[in-house]
DNA sequence: TTGAAG
DNA sequence: TAATACACTTCAA
């Protein structure tokens, strides 16, 4: 008889064994143990929504079925009555409890038999996700686990316990072991290429200071962390112990889905080696789909850093290109090691020497940065993980509609409701083609302004969910007579229930409010409070939540689509900014531009006493947690003609720049830069004498070939496969001619060049400029980048084309003669 | 001049 | 495997 055990861990990975026939649980003690926790207590389960008619000879016809399997017979192992709800709907089902997970797939072609049969929900499952929506397992945070000790043989780990209960205290581990890892290939021939280009070196580094690069090439004084091997082959054994060894909780990487973990895995194969890193000491598994991988290692969560920013975090950042650099600059303020240029790791690597230890400085320096990247966003990671009730694993690999759709069908028990199926692709076809009106955006009043006051809606949509109850639950209620009724959308109006609250607002509601009590603790705490970090992770990732809720509602292959919602809320949302317009102006201010919740006002002085007034008594009158924010003050600002297309400038001198130029990543360096140094003269030393001098010189500079290359240069994506397209723009028409090899998604940075033809017949990939010699087209980038790009700005504050080319002719003029 | 594609 | 609105370019018919 062996004794009950108590054991308090972290977890970090959840999977479903079928050989062990048990959820796995794998985590770490505070004391740094590992730990693999045995649940065998949780049945799978589905429903049969059937019709409450037939309830006694459905219950006799699922009692006495038993389908013969291989050896055995298979049978459900509990059923039972239920009154629950789907998608507000009440219904009758049948739940279904059976022995192991694969006997849902073996049954179900005879559930389709039961008397009275509707539909079948909540099969479509894998079972170590269901038992996490119905489990709570947060990731990173203590459970008490109670249970015995087993044989830990199978695995690599200090505990095996097969648990009876489980209980969460909500304490984050503190110690999260992060490994960040990076490899560097042998590839003089372009692309690098499993099958005949070596790893040539390997490099780690941990959050507890632990560092190492190892490579099959001596070379004298080598750095402390430098551990050589023999050849390749015994890379892959050494990095083995490594992780052996260390025991990271998280592994990272940038790409390493797709590049790193896949080529060591497939070089390694080559010599027929196994890398056993998983806690079950099963292997790293590569699945290649195409052009995409995932790559997991069992127990020890795989965190693509890449992965998590170009889904989620991607759309917050400024940075035009998701590569490590550009990334790590902005979040974390560091770069890449420069002068290593990648298509000469080849070369570093044959001189040897004092080289290639350049190179493994490069090497190391990015996984330190990696590693960088994951400290400051592995706590949005691991909140999004618990919030979403999945593990990290999967999470870190969501999109915005995944992590949604987890979130609500962890939440569905509480009211009663069943997880609806995902939508056949005929449905989906049909949702797609379906479009509705979306937001207001308020023409604007061109010119130059001062004292611009800017108000905006708090969480606009998700508030106007909850306000007015909006969910495919309540809509059309029977209950209420009147209830919440839209504004007119096309003649009609739909109305929601006033009486019960639908279950996608009541989950909204308790996020947004719990952000704001997460915002009010955040306010009187320093950058520097050891929970700061986490809470402010926390608010952002519930707002991620939050403000996707409403894309949710009209996304196509949603679980709970509903377009009626989703047409509701943009409905709501015009009314409520058109009303705030309409009463702004009622007050003779003089409203100068609106876009979706946002209003912004000029006033004859910085006096804001009327304009607080004005906004209290709109939220007086305004519904539930509806409310409009106070958005900052700005001096200055200029709009021009087109609507979302403005410039601010705040107390500090701080532009904020929208849609102009500017901001866009397909115009070249040179326009943006010379249209950002105009909006500087006019907005902060209001001197358009100053603007002209810096267009003049510009074009001087184009002229004279002063710009570099770099500059003139325009970025635009491959959004299809170059055989793929039918009308050829210059972007394509570059990587066409290009010897390198493009494909669908990647960037393509080109120059318009010397000569004749089409833009496009111009156009070529910067590398090949640069290599061919060819020079830019100083009067395309005249013409057609930096003139068009001030000449908006100018017209808007009333200089027209001709006078500026007027008062730029003159200057130019006399520049010429000056320098004669 | 207009629509498609970006 | 969240949504729509909007401006403006180039290309090709």
């Amino acid at each position: 008889m062996v004794s009950e055990t108590i054991l308090e861990f972290y977890p970090f990975d959840v999977d479903y064994s079928s050989n062990e026939g048990a959820i796995r649980i794998f985590g770490v003690t505070s004391d740094d143990k590992r730990v693999v926790v045995l649940d065998k207590n949780f049945k799978n389960y589905f429903y049969v929504i059937i019709n409450p008619k037939k309830e006694e000879s459905a219950v006799e016809y699922l009692e006495n079925l038993e389908v013969a399997s291989e050896e055995t017979k298979i049978k459900p192992l509990d059923i039972k009555i239920v009154k629950k709800k789907l998608v507000g709907n009440p219904i009758t089902a049948i739940k279904i409890v059976v022995e192991n997970p694969s006997d849902v797939s073996i049954l179900k072609d005879y559930i389709k038999e039961t008397p009275g049969y509707i539909d079948r929900v909540e099969e479509d499952i894998p079972h170590y996700k269901k038992y996490l929506l119905r489990n709570k397992v947060p990731m990173g945070s203590k459970l008490i686990c109670h249970g015995k000790k087993v044989d830990a043989m199978k695995y690599n780990a200090d505990y095996v316990i097969e648990t009876n209960k489980l209980e969460s205290d909500g304490e984050n581990f503190e110690k999260t072991r992060i490994m960040a890892m990076d490899i560097e290939t042998y590839n003089p021939k372009g692309n690098p290429s499993s099958s005949k280009d070596p790893i040539i070196m390997i490099s780690m580094q941990t959050n507890d200071g632990f560092k190492k690069v190892i490579t099959w090439k001596q070379f004298e004084n080598p750095q402390k962390y430098v551990k050589f091997v023999d050849s390749e082959m015994d890379i892959f054994l050494e990095l083995s112990k490594t992780i052996e060894k260390i025991k990271p909780d998280i592994i990272v990487g940038y790409n390493s889905d797709v590049f790193d973990l896949p080529y060591i895995f497939e070089r390694a194969e080559k010599y027929k080696i196994k890398l056993a890193w998983g806690l079950d000491k099963t292997n790293l598994n590569v699945r290649r789909r195409g052009t995409n991988a995932v790559s997991k290692i069992n127990g020890i969560p795989h965190v693509d850093m890449f992965q998590f920013i170009r889904n989620i975090l991607g759309p917050t950042l400024k940075t035009e290109t998701l590569d490590l650099n550009s990334v790590a600059k902005e979040i974390i303020g560091e770069k890449k090691k420069e002068g290593i240029n990648w298509t000469d790791i080849h070369m570093y690597w044959d001189e040897g020497g004092e080289k290639l230890k350049k190179l493994v400085e490069y090497n190391m320096h990015d996984s330190k940065i990696t590693l960088k990247l994951a400290e400051k966003l592995s706590p949005i990671v691991l909140e999004l993980s618990r919030i979403v009730g999945q593990p990290l694993f999967n999470v870190s690999r969501m999109r915005y509609g995944q992590c949604v759709e987890w979130f609500l069908a962890k939440n569905t028990d509480e009211f009663n409701e069943l997880i609806p199926k995902k939508p056949y692709s005929k449905n989906v076809g049909e949702r797609f083609v379906r479009s509705y009106e979306g937001a207001y955006v308020h023409k604007p009043k061109p010119g130059l302004f001062e004292n611009i006051v800017v108000y905006d809606f708090r969480s606009l949509y998700p508030s106007i969910i909850v306000s007015h109850n909006i969910c495919p639950t309540t809509l059309f209620c029977d209950c209420c007579k009147k209830g919440y009724e839209t504004p007119k959308i096309k003649d009609k109006t739909y109305t929601f229930c006033e009486k019960e609250k639908g279950f996608i607002p009541k989950l909204l509601e308790d996020l947004i409010k719990r952000r704001m009590r997460i915002k009010e603790i955040l306010k009187d705490m320093k950058k520097s409070d050891a929970d700061y970090s986490i809470l402010s992770a926390r608010s952002y990732a519930i707002k991620t939540i939050a403000n996707s809720a409403y894309g949710f509602y009209a996304f196509p292959r949603s679980r709970w689509y509903c377009i009626e919602c989703a047409e509701s809320i943009t409905a709501w949302g015009r009314k409520y900014i058109k009303d705030v317009i309409e009463k702004a102006e009622k007050d003779k201010f003089n409203v100068l531009y609106s876009d979706t919740d946002s209003i912004m006002i000029s006033l004859e002085d910085s006096n804001l006493d009327k304009i607080e007034k004005f906004a209290k008594k709109i939220n007086k009158e305004l519904p539930g947690m509806m409310e409009l924010e106070f958005e900052g003050f700005y001096p200055r600002g200029i709009f021009v003609e087109a609507k979302k297309r403005y410039a601010l400038a705040n107390k500090k001198n701080e532009l904020t720049i929208k849609g102009l130029e500017v901001v866009r990543r397909d115009w070249s360096s040179i326009a943006r830069n010379t249209q950002r140094e105009v909006l500087e003269a006019l907005l902060i030393k209001g001197s358009t004498e100053k603007a002209v001098d810096i267009i003049r010189n510009r074009i001087e500079q184009l002229k004279n070939r002063e710009v570099p290359l770099k500059d003139v240069a325009i970025l635009t994506q491959l959004k299809r496969r170059i055989e793929d397209y039918s009308s050829i723009g210059p972007h394509v028409a570059a990587a066409k001619k290009s010897k390198q090899n493009f494909e669908r998604g990647h960037m393509i940075s080109y120059v318009v060049t010397e000569g004749v033809g089409s833009i496009s017949e111009k156009s070529y990939v910067i590398t090949d400029v640069e290599n061919k010699d060819m020079k830019y087209d100083s009067d395309y980038y005249i013409n057609n980048q930096l003139l068009p790009a001030v000449e908006r700005i100018f017209s808007a504050i009333g200089v027209s084309k001709d006078e500026l080319k007027g008062k730029l002719q003159k200057k130019l003029d006399g520049f010429f003669g000056d320098k004669k």
